[in-house]
DNA sequence: AAAACAACTCTACAATTGTAGAATATAGTT
DNA sequence: AACTATATTCTACAATTGTAGAGTTGTTTT
């Protein structure tokens, strides 16, 4: 778990979501095919942020023929631990009871809070 | 609490973070006061950074005479809440136990995940 | 093998972001 | 009033981001 995963652009998080939901390594067309549902654009433009995505060390590519492979350097777990850690340092100062407030704030259910804590004490152990 | 709550670019957020920090309505020279511990700019930066708040809709600039002075327009907690949602859902797609558990990888001790946890149940009433 | 196709890389370009010097305006000082 | 120090606005520019057409190369079809 790497500890300088920068944060990624908008558009290069959600294709990096997309490459994270299939089983690596993954075709263009599977990709394309999630981000269809929320996010459309161009092949060329998926294809332009897949090789950023590579430059940044998201991804590798590998080559078979004319057709690429993707698969992830950076697992999601890491990539989102690395961002609740920013979240809570750089954007709430470090204070938990901030964080907690924005957390409250967030449009969660009463339900989805109580389950929250559940899954935060399971983790606990 | 609007819900249109763009994402600030980093350097606008940190700015916007030390208005926050301040007495409305502040002047520039308590701001950079503040800024200088973590992110020292030049001065010209600073009020660059400012007026691209104002167009954004983050602050008011009034002046009086040769000074200008800055007040929030959208207030910490809109802005975190609004942030915290965006995490959950774009991030976390949503899921409580993905959020959870990255929130556990995020560095934070057992204390701190304990401390947490009490502190969502208090908001919980 | 020529044509048609498919997949990827190159090139491009506008908008945004990070940064700050030059120019302008205002207030204080002599 | 002229001079100086100071605060803000204008202008500028490189890097990044979002987007995609043009070109290239490998594959399949007739």
């Amino acid at each position: 778990m790497k500890n300088t995963i920068r944060r990624l652009p908008d558009a290069e998080q959600e294709v990096m979501q997309a490459v994270w939901a299939c089983q690596p390594p993954v075709a263009r067309a599977e990709i394309e095919k999630i981000l269809f549902k929320n996010h459309p654009m161009a092949m060329t433009t998926l294809l332009t942020l897949l090789t950023r995505l590579c430059e940044k060390g998201f991804i590798t590519i590998e080559k078979n023929g004319r057709r690429s492979y993707y698969t992830p350097l950076v697992s999601q777990e890491d990539y989102l631990a690395a961002q609740s850690k920013n979240f809570i340092q750089k954007l709430c100062g470090g204070n938990l009871s901030v964080f907690a407030n924005a957390l409250c704030d967030s449009g969660l259910t009463k339900d989805e809070i109580a389950q929250l804590r559940t899954l935060l004490e399971r983790d606990e152990l």
